[in-house]
DNA sequence: GAGGACCCTGAGAGCCCGCTGAGAGACGCG
DNA sequence: CGCGTCTCTCAGCGGGCTCTCAGGGTCCTC
């Protein structure tokens, strides 16, 4: 689950962005106009977090020049309350939700989880590989009967896997969509998830569902192991 | 596309059974568990649609039933809104997705098509020479039913000469597409590797898939040897 | 048949790759 | 403030992969 958030404060950026995170997206920040559109280009991103005040092209721009482009990601828009801008024309703008700042983050993520709701309805179902199931929408995952207790990084890398079972999943993938677009931190971060991962979904039940591919990545086998 | 359908109201049934055969579906009814399940192990489905109010054993029971039986055709569960059961127990216990009643058929062949759709086996093109093949995606080759344990260099190696059956590879051109493009070593190093080839591939088995053209290169016959 | 070019193969050294444990730093919670 | 959790870094280790090298075999040419 992808988010962008596009705010130039650094605090509230870097804030909403870790509480994302701890909820399990995948997000994107982008501190201006220009590179905001530039990555709702190449990314497909599930919603957009968009503050209005920005430096060069303003929030409703980039607004009107999405919808323009017929991108409908859902968009949804932080306001200043001093109210130079109403919402009403934001959502005359094509914008689908707002929220005025200063605001609280649980009452974000509420409203995120609404939109994501209401624009997707289609309730993803749940991926397997043999008795190793994932649950994205509800956020849960377990081997059999058995429930399985996982991290968010490790939950997200899971996930990834089974989206493509029986396939070799680079370690540069996987930095770049579980972790970051721009991950530039020691790769070797993989190597320790997959462990981690493999205490918790495999050695505890005596599989091996995570192959080494060595040279290339990872395999997640489609049996389960 | 063969689909199951538990379903003890026979208003219900019908309907269902009706608009899946408008759609292409081969469709069989089941009004209880056991019946269900009599019908599961005889018959391949490409997915089942189980309420969970049943008469005798219940969609709960059939649905565990099913999976510790080693059974992973999906599974998409019918609840009644009043929430006797809960969604949530559904997809611990092997369901793939579920929809609450009262429904609407559209919806319910949209999620059918979601389940299909994600479950079908991802064809990724394997590579073929008599009965010896490659799958990159996978990366995993072999030959019949026997699996190869190749090491990423020789895989590489086997993978490029695979995609020109019956065609002379130079070393030069191994030496630039397998190895690197400005390989400066000792060019003998495509005779070992193609000397390790051999001995995983064609000795165990006694085939000589791979020919030496003298003075040139190699050549992979396209049936295997 | 002699000579030479070419190819095969066994042995072994070095190194790269992936795994793991330990621990630091950030954060949340009581 | 102390504790627990999660993420990430770092360094060491172990094994297997890659590659070199040299000796012997094979095939072609003259």
């Amino acid at each position: 689950m992808r988010v962008l958030v596009v705010e130039d404060e650094q605090n509230i950026a870097a804030a909403v962005d870790r509480g994302l995170r701890a909820e399990g997206f995948t997000v994107d920040i982008a501190e201006d106009g220009e590179k905001a559109l530039g990555l709702v280009r190449h990314n497909g991103y599930a919603v957009i977090v968009l503050d209005l005040m920005l430096p060069g092209r303003n929030g409703y721009d980039v607004c009107r020049t999405l919808r323009a482009a017929g991108i409908t990601t859902p968009v949804l828009i932080l306001t200043a309350k001093d109210g130079e801008y109403d919402e009403a024309d934001a959502l005359d703008l094509g914008a689908d939700d707002y929220l005025t700042k200063p605001f609280s983050f649980v009452v974000l993520l509420a409203r995120l989880r609404a939109l994501l709701r209401r624009t997707a309805p289609q309730r993803s179902p749940v991926l397997r590989a043999g008795d190793l199931w994932l649950d994205p929408a509800a956020h849960r995952c377990g081997r059999g009967d058995q429930r399985l207790d996982l991290t968010p990084r490790e939950f997200g890398l899971l996930e990834f896997m089974l989206r493509r079972p029986d396939t070799v999943v680079s370690k540069t993938d996987l930095l770049a969509e579980v972790w970051d677009t721009w991950f530039e931190g020691d790769p070797n971060i993989v190597e320790v998830y997959v462990g981690y991962l493999r205490r918790k979904i495999d050695t505890p039940f005596g599989r091996s569902s995570i192959e080494t591919v060595r040279g290339i990545g990872y395999r997640l086998d489609a049996k389960g192991g």
